[in-house]
RNA sequence: GGGUGCUUAGCUCAGCUGGUAGAGCGUCGCCCUUACAAGGCGAAGGUCGCAGGUUCGAAGCCUGCAGCACCCACCA
């Protein structure tokens, strides 16, 4: 092994290796155990949440497969209708096209192109994150076999009554020109203004003013309401008003909707443009007026003088005549909220269109039990709250979507209206007996997105076929996703699972946080703090990411201001830090919080992590290189420690892994590993192995030791580190008999709690705290580590000096203690700088190393930490309540440190008095 | 207007059923001791957001407050 790890050289070999031996694909008889994959758009390219995901998803697939299950992990990519369809307007428009001008086949087959050439940058991206997917069975949302799933999944609930189509108002996205879902608005607050404008009644005397904050809607106003109960407007319902520019009259009526505490207490109804009107006039039975186009100009059903107009400029025009004419009475700022569209961040527009829904009630009563009796279960489980007060005020979805890229809608459209729906024109015109020569039209529109998403861990496994997959993995076992799309996928997913199949489409539903910059932001192209996975696995120069983060910009003028930051926070640019090190990263990140700050500082800690792995099994290598003959064994104090360390650490990761802890389990591991196995348990090894004064039998149980400790570390960590620790695993595994070609289907390490032994940690303990009291002094005064201590033992017990002596070797070295005299009762010490274990006092003769005054000061500082400490066991023992009140354990435990800190506390004075009088 | 989450060392975060406050990075000493300077040994650093309450005992439980973040909602 070299030297230094170096993870650019062995990762992607190994995860070649992996795959063209099959490894990633179900195998075995074990429990079933599957992760469908968030599908990723197509097109683009993960992002560190992705990488974050894949993270967990992978270390549980892996965890699973290693523990014997039978595990698949389903990859695939979704065909993300609005955002990909966007990205290729945008290719042509920068060619001067336009996709009108192309034609819809034409569009289409430029888009399959673009899919085709950019495809593949997420699988590039997910192998080097060593994803153990299971790429045999990978799926695009748009494959024949899941656009069939849909297909059969629309007729289905059609045919339910649960699809209908409706004339209504919609969510209509001017830019996209296409509906949009309640989900896909994003409503923010802005600055506007609300002007109040007055309506004279038709017969000239007086009039009413209304305060509205889209005057030019009034255009298409078809009454005015006040509150019945509002005195102000006594016996004025039904008269009529002449609703200026407009040459047309309009009834003023009462209605419960309006506010009387708002504004005047009149609101101007336009049902054509806003959902309370609509609502409102649906009851009342008030005509629509639409005075909109598709792309939000003023229509032909409005006035002459602002037809064509812009709706904002058409705001403008309003507001202006209407002052002109003397009807604007005063205009004040007002915030309010503005829905905007989530692609395009357009204003959306309320706009009547024949679109096709799903009526969601009855889906969504079964899919709240399923939650409420816990055939699913969110974690962490407070998520729950948030999905049932989505369901239970959940609306009907709005699944047609104006856009060529898509899922085609299968219905069609006979010349006298009707509506029919089937697989294909064919299919409709047997089914309904529909002679050839009556034209069926098929729907121009495309289902949303999320209807394909939402069959996705059905129709991955074969769904509507009855196959073998569906019924070994379905329901799958966990759902590995974000909370930012519990309504737009989980919530859908569940819905669909059951209606369909009867059954959960899983069990579990692991949500993980967002994964933000170091300073708590979220990472975005425009804000420029976006980082590349891979540029951390394998580095990028300053320039190239200066670069990488300022080109494609929508707004080029936060260029340099990105460029500034840049340079600011990474003047060397990133170095390469590898897979393992970064997936590490993302399982300590994995806490229960759902912001997660991203720091490279703690991608290092991990690379470093490494290091000291790699070395760790260097070393165990080149002290298991020639084999010993063989013959009898013995395990030593430590050998018997590390394994029962290693126990209890391996019970702590199952813990960790059943509970999605892979913050804990990664925290595990890495004490472990560096404070416990290289710290000590390797240090402790070397008088046995390198000094040639142990026995045979002594070293034979070391290397022993050494080689299964190691081994059995590597299955622990590989679910999070799959690549170093297969490297190593190769070399090491031989060497203790094993045989097997991966350690990716090795078993992952069992229950053992035989292993723990109480009274060896505690004997183990014991020497540690010897070598620590004597290293304190050392290192206290800089005594240089070459020079070996004389050190004078008092007042030891026969058991501290069978401990002692049991281990002298180890503690010797380790203290860097050359020399020991046991002192007899009575016998005095030279001047010392002295470590206590319990009772016992290690004394490290002062002459020529340690300077009186800073021992003093050294003391005092322990005292007065002593005694802080053993004036809070006084008091708490003092207080009869605790003792009467805690539990026996608490109370003796707290007598014994008590009795501590007094030994503790009249040694250091003695030792205080002792070395002053040297002054 | 409802709802959720967060506040612990300079920074990023752990702290499981209440019982001696921890880690990484950073800082300060000493050391190239043949696994590892991406390292070793030692050290400094915290009124656990604030105020009450429950309890023998609170970072943790309860109440209120403050600050931050997010989600949902049709108030013109």
């Amino acid at each position: 092994m070299d030297k230094t790890y170096s993870p650019g050289d062995i990762e992607e070999r190994i995860y070649r290796r992996w795959e063209s031996e099959g490894l990633f694909a179900p195998a075995g008889d074990g429990a079933p155990f599957c992760i469908v994959i968030p599908p990723p758009n197509v097109t683009g390219t993960l992002h560190m949440g992705h990488a974050f995901q894949d993270t967990i998803m992978d270390a549980l697939t892996r965890f699973h497969r290693m523990a014997g299950d039978r595990a698949l992990w389903q990859p695939g990519t979704d065909h993300a209708g609005i955002a990909t369809q966007m990205v290729v307007e945008r290719q042509l428009l920068a060619e001067g096209q336009t996709r009108h001008a192309l034609g819809r086949d034409a569009f289409n087959e430029r888009v399959w192109r673009w899919k085709e050439e950019s495809g593949g940058t997420i699988a590039r991206q997910m192998r080097r994150l060593g994803a153990s997917v299971d790429w045999g069975r990978d799926r695009f949302t748009m494959d024949p076999g899941m656009s069939r799933a849909v297909q059969q999944a629309f007729i289905r609930l059609h045919e339910d009554g649960l699809i209908y189509r409706g004339k209504r108002l919609v969510n209509w996205d001017p830019v996209l020109k296409t509906a949009v879902s309640d989900l896909e608005v994003q409503s923010e607050e802005e600055n506007g203004t609300l002007w109040h404008v007055r309506y004279p009644f038709a017969d000239g005397k007086g009039h009413v003013t209304v305060a509205t904050t889209r005057p030019e809607t009034m255009l298409g106003d078809v009454a005015v309401a006040f509150n019945p109960d509002d005195q102000r407007y006594r016996g004025l319902d039904g008269r009529m008003l002449a609703l200026p520019l407009t040459g047309r009259q309009i009834p003023l009526i009462a209605d419960e909707f309006a506010d009387p505490a708002f504004g005047t207490g009149c609101v101007k109804l336009t049902p054509a443009h806003d959902f309370n009107d609509y609502e409102v006039g649906q009851r009342r039975g008030l005509p629509l007026i639409n005075i909109l186009t598709a792309d939000a100009k003023i229509s032909e059903e409005a006035p002459t003088a602002y037809r064509g107009l812009d709706r904002f400029e058409a705001r403008k025009r309003v507001v202006a005549d209407l002052e002109a004419a003397g009807l604007l009475e005063k205009t004040e700022p007002h915030r309010l909220t503005i829905p905007r569209g989530d692609r395009s961040g357009a204003v959306i527009e309320p706009w009547l269109t024949d679109q096709w829904y799903v009526r969601i009630a009855p889906l969504a009563e079964p899919a709240i039990r399923a939650v409420e009796d816990g055939r699913i279960r969110f974690v962490p489980a407070n998520w729950d709250r948030t999905y049932f007060e989505w369901m239970r005020n959940i609306k009907d979805w709005c699944i047609s979507r104006q856009l060529w890229w898509g899922h085609r809608i299968p219905a069609w459209y006979a010349p006298d209206g009707s509506i029919y729906v089937g697989e294909t024109e064919a299919d409709v015109r047997k089914r309904h007996g529909i002679p050839a020569d009556i034209a069926l039209r098929q729907d121009e529109d495309v289902l949303d997105t999320w209807f394909s998403s939402a069959l996705w861990p059905m129709s991955t496994l074969g769904w509507p076929d009855k196959t073998k997959e569906l019924g070994t993995y379905y329901p799958t076992s966990v759902l590995v996703t974000g909370f930012d799309i519990i309504f737009f996928w989980v919530a859908r997913m569940v819905m669909f699972g059951l209606n369909f199949t009867g059954e959960v489409p899983f069990r579990e539903v692991y949500i993980h946080g967002l994964i933000r910059d170091h300073d708590g932001q979220k990472m975005s192209k425009s804000k420029g703090n976006v980082l590349d996975p891979l540029d951390i696995v394998d580095g990028i120069g300053l320039e190239a990411l200066v670069a990488k983060r300022t080109t494609g910009l929508m707004q080029p003028q936060v260029a340099p201001a990105i460029e500034r930051a840049t340079r600011k926070q990474f003047p060397d640019g990133i170095r390469a830090y590898g897979t393992d090190a970064l997936r590490c990263t993302f399982a300590s990140l994995a806490t229960l919080s759902r912001d997660l700050r991203f720091d490279l500082g703690r991608v290092e800690g991990y690379r470093n992590f490494c290091n000291k792995l790699w070395n760790a099994a260097r070393f165990v290598l080149l002290m298991t290189e020639e084999p010993l003959p063989a013959g009898e064994e013995m395990l030593s104090l430590y050998d018997r420690w590390i394994r029962s360390r290693l126990a209890a650490t391996t019970a702590a990761v199952r813990d960790a892994f059943s509970e999605f802890r892979f913050d804990l389990a990664a925290q595990a591991i890495y004490e472990f590993t560096w404070y416990e196995f290289c710290d000590w348990y390797l240090e402790f090894s070397k008088p046995v192995l390198q000094s040639g004064d142990a026995g045979e039998a002594e070293r034979r149980g070391a290397r022993r030791t050494l080689l299964e400790t190691l081994e059995k570390l590597l299955r622990l960590l590989h679910p999070l580190m799959p690549f170093i620790t297969e490297e190593i695993w190769q070399k090491i595994a031989p060497r203790i008999g094993k045989t097997g070609k991966s350690i990716m289907v090795e078993p992952f390490p069992g229950p053992e709690p035989s292993a723990i032994s109480a009274a060896v940690e505690a004997e183990a303990q014991w020497t540690m705290a010897s070598i620590l009291g004597v290293r304190a002094i050392r290192g206290e005064f800089d005594i240089a580590p070459s020079h070996q201590a004389a050190v004078f033992i008092e007042n030891a017990s026969a058991e501290d000096r069978r401990r002692f002596e049991a281990s002298a070797s180890a503690i010797c070295k380790l203290a860097g203690i050359g020399e020991v005299r046991w002192l007899s009762p009575g016998e005095r010490a030279p001047q010392s700088a002295t470590a206590t274990v319990g009772d016992m006092k290690i004394h490290l003769p002062m002459a020529g190393l340690i300077d009186v005054d800073a021992e003093l000061a050294r003391l005092g500082k322990r005292r007065s930490k002593v005694e802080q400490e053993l004036a809070r066991a006084n008091a708490k023992l003092g207080n009869e309540n605790f003792v009467r009140n805690a539990p026996a354990d608490v109370v003796t435990q707290e007598r014994e440190r008590l009795e501590g800190f007094k030994r503790e506390l009249a040694q250091l004075s003695e030792q205080h008095e002792r070395v002053a009088s040297l002054r």
